[in-house]
DNA sequence: GGGAGTGGTATCAAAAAGAAACCACGTATC
DNA sequence: GATACGTGGTTTCTTTTTGATACCACTCCC
């Protein structure tokens, strides 16, 4: 009763699919799809930014996932990570021009939930209300 | 030593701002800000689709993540839950006003990730070769 | 020499996600 | 008439991820 099971071994190559277990796309997804690399990629929108003024602003990270996702947004090509060694070392975090492409999509989501966060309470309020 | 604490009474009024941790536009980052959550919503951009239908189309999604993240975007009023008491029991998804709303940010964000996924790879082997 | 600020990493507990089983119901299959 | 399947979930358990905290080397300030 296993020999129902479909390798899947199509070669996928030019169709880039989203809800595709297996399209590369997932991993880019998993990426944005997290509220702290929202965060950071809206904060560099129009600044250069050290590690620890990011930590100060996006209130709430720890440095461990700070670091982790800045490392993470380096490796795909979106920010930039620059050292400076001066006394206590500097670096510099920004967006590179494949993130700044992103950057549009990114504010928009950031800025949608800013004005509409009172219709969102309101629907809520009505669904906690007609649960009880 | 406990003196130093700040009940952060501010009634924050009309400023709606991300980056606050007290925000309540925080929570809806944290909705959004989950890639199963957009990953719905863009399935749901153009049509009805029933559970199960999402459980097969969103590739690797747990039955126990779905009805979960599904129960906060209808309790945040962008979706709809229709339930048609057919024999086996038919559940119905859909997008409602303030979801729409919301869709054109959330598809571009996974037509970005489609688009640009060649960047991303090429980006990626640039930074593993970098680091050894 | 005590404290602060730089940019992180290491450690450990708590929270979340994922895998799998289970549920009632009815229908089709064998 | 027992078995398996599909419906839309919930429950349980394990594994992964997160968050909090401490720690690191280094230097400046007083």
């Amino acid at each position: 009763m296993v020999t129902s099971e479909k390798p899947a071994s199509r070669p996928q190559a030019l169709c880039f699919n989203v809800y595709a277990k297996d399209c590369p796309t997932r991993l880019v997804l998993d990426r944005l799809g997290d509220k702290w690399a929202l965060l950071i990629l809206d904060r560099l929108q129009n600044d250069v930014v050290r590690f620890n003024a990011l930590k100060r602003d996006i209130h709430g990270i720890s440095q461990k996932v700070l670091s982790q996702v800045l490392k993470n947004l380096e490796r795909d090509g979106l920010i930039s990570r620059t050292v400076y060694p001066t006394v206590p070392v500097t670096v510099e975090y920004s967006l590179k021009p494949l993130g700044m492409t992103l950057i549009q999509a990114v504010s928009s989501l950031t800025h949608w939930a800013e004005t509409h966060m009172s219709e969102i309470e309101k629907a809520q309020h009505l669904y906690d209300a007609s649960k009880d």
